[in-house]
DNA sequence: CTTCCACGATGAGAATGCGCATCCGGCCCC
DNA sequence: GGGGCCGGATGCGCATTCTCATCGTGGAAG
């Protein structure tokens, strides 16, 4: 948990990493652009608290780099800029936050508190079956890194067999997950199809099929 | 882009809701609590914007809800109450940001961009696929350079899009972001129409809307 | 070991209905 | 009042989907 802080004004950069290191963050201290880089050219932070007007130049021209550059850093900026066009600008320039001097203290932490809280935790819920990589959100799945397309029953029947892998799923299961409403008119050859449609475009990979007859079909990797 | 706004100021709420249609949100307005609950039973949502003080209850007690629900959603409180500890204790309840009536709308808009571009996982604003570009906050579309005007519509389906590059979006999603309740006479053609419109100003563009019959569309470049 | 049967695999073809284009009318905002 | 934005309706083309019929194959019993 460590933090930037670029901040000129020496009481209240003082003000706010004591504040900080209370609260359990690592703080380093900066007080001009040029010292700020020099931080962030050899640390990586968990976010960046950012004044606006510093001696050596602005501070928009360090977030405008650093988000060009692609960080994804939180940056909130801490100013006595207080119009709202001001605001609106830094915003869209890529800063998570922005505070009005004067400023409480137990806000500032509040919010940073929020922009690291946000930060983490993004799962992707991508599955993987040896070379195969199924993204249910996504509606994609992927070979060794190709695409390979899928009509919608091909990619419900992959979604039941590969969110119960390794388990042997019976005809009739698989029949209500793919027909649940409309199963009184499709024959019960249906799920045979879809499962050799199935074969036929995961060929190649090292996931399979297999056949337990009279029980149903379970998916697994070649090897393991 | 789907936005859902619970403040019981009448006016207060239609101004909001009248900004924010301008700039491309699909919007729903609930002046209860459990108005509010009756919409996300049945609607999900990119971002809420929750005033505390509700005729039927605290709207704290809603963000408390959500979040022991598990809902990730971004949470903006606007609320006239300007007191540091109401402002820290609902930040450490799980709301993502904060604004004080009296607001500017210009500023609400800035910061709901912050809150739904860092929930899909980008820290600055500009979207780039290929030789096209979109900036949300300018509502500017460029290709190879030069500007493509877009209409509120479309601008809307290009920014669902290009902020899921690379995923299916099924035709209902698109349409619940396109479209908000009120306006639910809508036919089911009208998210093709747009795909067709988009398409035809994006032709000789490398970005690419395919089609996934059944399934829905996706965008992304040609090369890649 | 052999034979037979039932279950599963596979290919070809037909129909459903999805998606696209187009034209058009209506509405809103200027 | 008018121009652009919005969305309705229709007809057509075709991918997807499912049926049918045939062939293959595994397994158990004699």
């Amino acid at each position: 948990m460590r933090i930037l802080i670029v901040e000129d004004t020496a009481d209240v950069g003082e003000a706010v990493v004591a504040s900080l290191e209370r609260a359990g963050y690592a703080c380093d201290l900066a007080d001009r652009l040029q010292m700020a880089e020099e931080f962030l050219a050899v640390q990586s932070y968990e976010c960046i608290v950012l004044d606006l007007s510093l001696p050596d130049g602005d501070g928009r021209s360090l977030l405008r780099q650093l988000r060009k550059r692609g960080a994804g850093t939180p940056i909130l900026i801490l100013t006595a800029e207080f119009e709202v066009t001001a605001r609106v600008e830094a915003l869209d320039a890529g800063a998570d936050d922005y505070l009005v001097k004067p400023f409480d203290l137990r806000e500032l932490e509040a919010r940073l508190r929020v922009l690291i809280r946000r930060d983490k935790g993004q799962a992707s819920g991508v599955m993987q079956l040896g070379d195969l990589a199924f993204d249910p959100a996504a509606q994609s799945v992927q070979v060794g890194g190709a695409p390979v397309p899928m009509t919608r029953r091909e990619m419900t029947l992959l979604n039941l067999m590969m969110s119960q892998r390794g388990r042997i799923l019976s005809k009739e299961r698989l029949f209500e997950g793919l027909f649940s409403f409309e199963r009184a008119e499709v024959g019960t050859n249906a799920v045979e199809l879809y499962i050799a449609r199935l074969r036929k475009k995961l060929a190649g990979s090292s996931a399979r099929i297999e056949t337990h007859r009279g029980l149903g079909y379970r998916m697994d990797a070649d090897d393991a």
